[in-house]
DNA sequence: CTAACATTCAAACGATCGTTTGACCCCGGA
DNA sequence: TCCGGGGTCAAACGATCGTTTGAATGTTAG
């Protein structure tokens, strides 16, 4: 009776709200007097149970990049155990899991904006963690992009692969505000964005 | 280089200044006293001057607008003016003084990365100031592209825009990272990413 | 029940934030 | 010469920041 939602925990209730506070306001924007506030937690809270602000935006991140690149990679080696792939099917194994991510979870859509914001922050700390944790995913994507871009050399490759990877954050971070026809549904929706960037990101990689 | 020199007013260096640490720290993660502590001027020096922190950034965006935007309609009023142009021609005037402006001007380079900031932030009083001022360079572009292509309907085109936007503003405020050969000038490094964008672009917005 | 531990709580810590104040300096026009 | 206003300055304002404390409360095992 003390909480509307009693079935999440203190933890789990900070993490969501966090999530949405620094997507609205980003990581100094947004203070742990709002998120605690907004959770209905203690202030105390975040200090006993993750130790420091820097550590709750790193547990941020944990909790859905752990799962959103597993399934990355294992869409990845779907792709790769296959005779034959095209660029569009290794784009579609990188874009589609974020998308899925962005869908079926509550706060999903808000964390495809933090990810854009810990892209655009150029803050130390942050792209250490982000690259000691989850930087063999990108090294694997940019060798399969390799295999099927033979021709191209290695700088060439990067550079593409940096813009790439700017506009897909870029777009599926707002992905929540852009209008939809109101009669296809939240699924077909998604589903036409996919094709739409994987289409849009495969014509740029080959240009 | 002559970063304090007494040649430039106390105004100017604010506003040089507060462009280098917004662009590394954001616009709430830098504070004023750490832009007058770098600017070697008075703290009271940017309420005397410019009344607040928010008409700050404000005076930021517009010292670097103006100049560009202008330049950016007249380079598409020079492409539309000849009997037939491309694609590649419109995207050229947009992403062409982008460049030379953060090539030409010292501060260039790192008001790029605060234009980067300002598309990641989704304040709203930053969007509306933005738009307010500016949004009718942007609305004419996009007129531009409608024109190029009309078998594309508004909702997709606007679409593929708003993914090209996201994408040029990351990669021009990253250009100052990529690594570049030694044995090509700095001016024909940036003329080759100039010309790889507007075919990157072109690619996607024709896919 | 009691002891031991885990969690929550109000309150306060020192640091830093944006902003304001009032004295002070410099300098061109009476 | 004096005056007056634009500019600079150190100092302080109240608010808010992340963090810490110690007591109160809840939970679990013996």
């Amino acid at each position: 009776m003390r909480s509307a939602t009693p079935s999440f925990s203190t933890k789990e209730r900070i993490l969501g709200v966090a999530e949405t506070l620094f997507a609205r306001h980003g990581f100094a924007g947004a203070s742990l007097r709002q998120v605690t506030a907004a959770a209905k937690v203690n202030l105390a809270a975040v200090n006993y149970h993750f130790g420091s602000k820097e550590s709750l935006i790193e547990e941020v991140f944990r909790r859905r990049l752990d799962q959103l690149n597993r399934h990355r990679l294992a869409a990845l080696a779907s792709v790769q155990a296959r005779s034959e792939h095209t660029l569009e099917d290794v784009l579609d194994a990188f874009i589609r899991p974020a998308l899925e991510q962005s869908m079926d979870s509550a706060g999903g859509a808000a964390f495809v904006r933090v990810l854009a914001r810990a892209y655009a922050e150029h803050d130390e700390r942050l792209r250490k963690f982000l690259s000691d944790n989850y930087g063999h995913v990108l090294r694997d994507f940019a060798a399969a992009f390799a295999r099927l871009l033979p021709n191209l050399d290695k700088e060439e490759l990067y550079w593409r692969l940096d813009i790439v990877a700017g506009a897909l954050t870029y777009a599926m971070a707002d992905f929540g505000m852009i209008k939809r026809k109101s009669d296809v549904s939240e699924r077909s929706h998604r589903e036409q964005a996919a094709q739409h960037l994987v289409r849009f990101a495969a014509a740029g990689l080959r240009a």
